[in-house]
DNA sequence: CTACGTGCAAAAAGTTTGCAATCGC
DNA sequence: GCGATTGCAAACTTTTTGCACGTAG
């Protein structure tokens, strides 16, 4: 069904081009590179139809906008890849975490079923951390 | 500074009576119980002051409106208890989480700083994994 | 009495939708 | 050509702000 426009690529190419985890808006405007007037709408039109798609998976970091990764960049060529998210306070990039600490059914009362988690780490990264160690 | 209002204590009373991790739409409905003309602006606004007070934490869960907590009922009277959240997916109920999976510095590429961490647990809860479990 | 707090309405930010024009197939 | 896709504008949601009135201290 779904038919290869320019803007399609656009929207994957730039997530998988950054092979990062960016937001809506720092999508569209990478995709304005390559299709210039590119609408906002038209990128959530197609995060939604990729993420059906299972060619990019949200990541929903507590009070953030979500934020969307390309599949096939982050989690090893593995569509459900479990993993997590470090948040650099300072530049306020989003790495992925692929490990993971381990199950979590003990630390819930009895009778809570887990079924799923997520984890976010706050910090700073590695450049950030060695450029100005506030 | 910071006026005895009925708003006042109506926001925090509502928090506070219910034990629970509330939403300010929810926060505005429960409290409108004793401050009929409440407004939604100035459960936003007394939330504000008394995050700064330490009475309250916020509590961003992914993908969801910021919930609000009082300190006093869930943190066990310390004001910088660390806790995490588990989310029913079925009652949209948030519970708190007083153990912690641990240390998460291991996790992160040499060089990264953690300075914090947020977990979430999705699932169903006690009551709803009872009542059907799907 | 005076200044902070309140309610309302409007604004800001992020996301979704209606609609006519466009473009892939 | 047909129908999905697009761009724009408007709607919607959550949160913030401006302003005149109310009220605590």
């Amino acid at each position: 069904m779904e038919r290869q426009t320019r803007q399609r690529s656009a929207v994957l190419g730039a997530l998988t081009g950054s092979g990062q985890t960016l937001t809506p808006q720092e999508i569209c405007h990478l995709a304005q590179r390559g299709v210039p007037r590119l609408s906002l709408s038209t990128v959530y039109r197609q995060l939604k139809q990729l993420l059906e798609a299972g060619e990019v998976v949200p990541a929903d970091l507590p009070g953030q906008p979500t934020r969307y990764e390309a599949v096939c960049e982050l989690a090893h060529g593995r569509a459900d890849h479990h993993h997590h998210h470090f948040h650099c306070d300072a530049c306020d990039r989003v790495y992925p975490i692929h490990t993971c600490p381990g199950p979590m059914e003990d630390l819930v009362p009895r009778g809570f079923q887990v079924q799923r988690h997520d984890l976010t780490l706050h910090g700073r990264c590695a450049e950030c951390a060695s450029t100005g160690p506030a």
